[in-house]
DNA sequence: TATCTAGTTTAAAATCATTCTAAAGAGCCT
DNA sequence: AGGCTCTTTAGAATGATTTTAAACTAGATA
């Protein structure tokens, strides 16, 4: 590949996926482009539908689905328990916490360090921990 | 009441729902005698379901639904988000944390001292902290 | 380059937890 | 008991997510 350091875009993103271990198709490729470019976001299913939308694309709606849980799965994005009603998909891979406003339901990222851990239990025999997610629940101060 | 000393179970739960500002009908009586009695447990609205059924009562699916959150809402229960699918309702509203297996989709509580928070970011201005959820994410080793 | 095959995408239907609805029922105050 | 409001009920509705079965495609092979 003669243009290893000028690559197209799509190339570039194909690459990606490729390390990931997921094949790149269009599809793949396209959300890929809009997710994984290092800005940090929050997208919903939904939101991102819009966006591909927007974009004049179109990937079905399963596959959106599909693409965001093998992203996840595959550590390029990271999925938040916001309430039980639906998924949030953070391109903040980095660990990070979460405010959670149950008024609007909306969810505020807190800067790593802002959190300390001083003390955490040991996993249960034959665990490992792989995540710790602490989310502070918030209110208006009036209500 | 003459028998205040030696209460019914039932006069005992009725009247623990009318401090909480809860109308102490058959049903939510009979469901805060399965929930409200001390033990520490997690439910789902289907488990309890299916508890109700066990007793040989009958309480519909929405009333479940609402006196859980009605209960919540009052303190008596604690809502625990855990995946996307569905609420667990903690019995212990105790401040204390989780580890949460994803294989097995289990829940199991850590105590209060075992996590210490050092340190925790101010609430965003015209908000105050609400609580604090530390969920602990693990798995196998092997896997 | 034509062919093959496993992995993907698609639209639509299916799932499943949860909420809503409108009508029937039950606390509880007087 | 009478009456008013809050509850319960069964069933329909909602809405995010997953599944389905058929059409398609990336990429390896000939």
């Amino acid at each position: 590949m003669t243009k290893k350091d000028r690559m197209t875009p799509t190339a570039h993103f194909a690459e990606k996926l490729r390390l990931a271990g997921l094949r790149p198709t269009r599809q793949r490729v396209a959300i890929a482009a809009l997710l994984l470019d290092g800005r940090h976001r929050h997208v919903t299913a939904d939101s991102l539908t819009e966006e591909i939308t927007t974009a004049g694309l179109h990937v079905s709606g399963g596959t959106v689905y599909n693409t965001l849980n093998q992203f996840t799965e595959a550590g390029l994005l990271r999925r938040v328990m916001v309430h039980n009603d639906y998924s949030l998909f953070d391109t903040n891979t980095d660990h990070h916490h979460h405010f959670y406003e149950a008024e609007n339901d909306q969810l505020v990222d807190i800067p790593h360090d802002d959190v300390i851990l001083a003390q955490l239990p040991a996993a249960p025999d034959g665990h490992e921990i792989k995540a710790v997610d602490v989310v502070i629940h918030i209110q208006s101060k009036d209500s």
